[in-house]
DNA sequence: GACCGACATGACAATCGTTGTCAACTGGGT
DNA sequence: ACCCAGTTGACAACGATTGTCATGTCGGTC
């Protein structure tokens, strides 16, 4: 798992307090927030932040490869992730995200593309439900 | 495959005239539109009707089952889809949409779910690519 | 350690997809 | 033909997100 600092600078970004910020509110958290959520987390906290950084370094590290995205009724979602491609098993309830590795998935991505003629550029095979703890 | 008044009538909607001309434009569409672009087509072709109608008829069919939504950057996007459950393999250019069963996909949820204690509510798991017409 | 230019911030305005409102209209059963 | 619950649509309102731009700051340099 990558620091904090060194995420921001493979991501080309400079080291701010409010990047450092949000990267730290994300690091532990096992549910996806939103923009807004995250920073009225963060004024709430004491940290000042503007409401367009928080939504251009979400941005950003999702570019990056850092986060994750989710549509949570047309609102978009971020979740600190994994470098290399998985799934996820999200619950509805409290948002955690649990990650998810599918080599069964790949296999019929493929072969269903090559079954149709399609050049495949990417897909996402995520399961949703409600998490033990919420039952 | 139902046919546009069955559709209505399975919904519990009135048959007007603006709600078969949404459902006519569907019907042999091969890919996903968005309520704004199907509300511009339907005007352009000469059919009067309201954005506010198009919105509303598309989320009563989508809600009803009839039809499958898509994200195409914050956009929904809807196309008629079949009864049975399924996934999708979109192109990226044309929007193009096939409808793909997938046996292994399910049993990939079922499994994955279990060994993370989630009860499932629902899934979604589709592939992108370019068509063969496009590429 | 002060300096400086490029990068970053944030209050605010603007955008844009979508939904709420409400008076006028109409499908379809009586 | 009649009636009224369901529909429509112009318009306003909403809310998430993005653009703007003057001000602030990181971090390499001298």
């Amino acid at each position: 798992m990558t620091t904090t600092d060194e995420a921001l600078r493979t991501a080309g970004l400079r080291a701010t307090r409010q990047r450092l910020s949000v990267l730290e509110s994300l690091r532990e958290r096992p549910d996806a927030v939103t923009a807004q959520d995250l920073h009225a987390e963060l004024r709430g906290a004491g940290e000042p932040i503007g409401l367009t950084t928080v939504y251009r370094t979400l941005t950003a590290l999702a570019g990056a490869g850092f986060l994750d995205t989710f549509d949570r009724d047309g609102e978009q979602a971020f979740r600190r992730c994994g470098e290399v491609h998985h799934h996820h098993l999200v619950c509805e309830t409290c948002n955690r995200v649990e990650e998810l590795s599918g080599d069964d998935v790949e296999r019929w991505v493929s072969q269903a593309a090559t079954r149709h003629g399609f050049e495949v550029t990417g897909h996402r095979a995520d399961i949703f439900g409600i998490c033990a703890a919420c039952r």
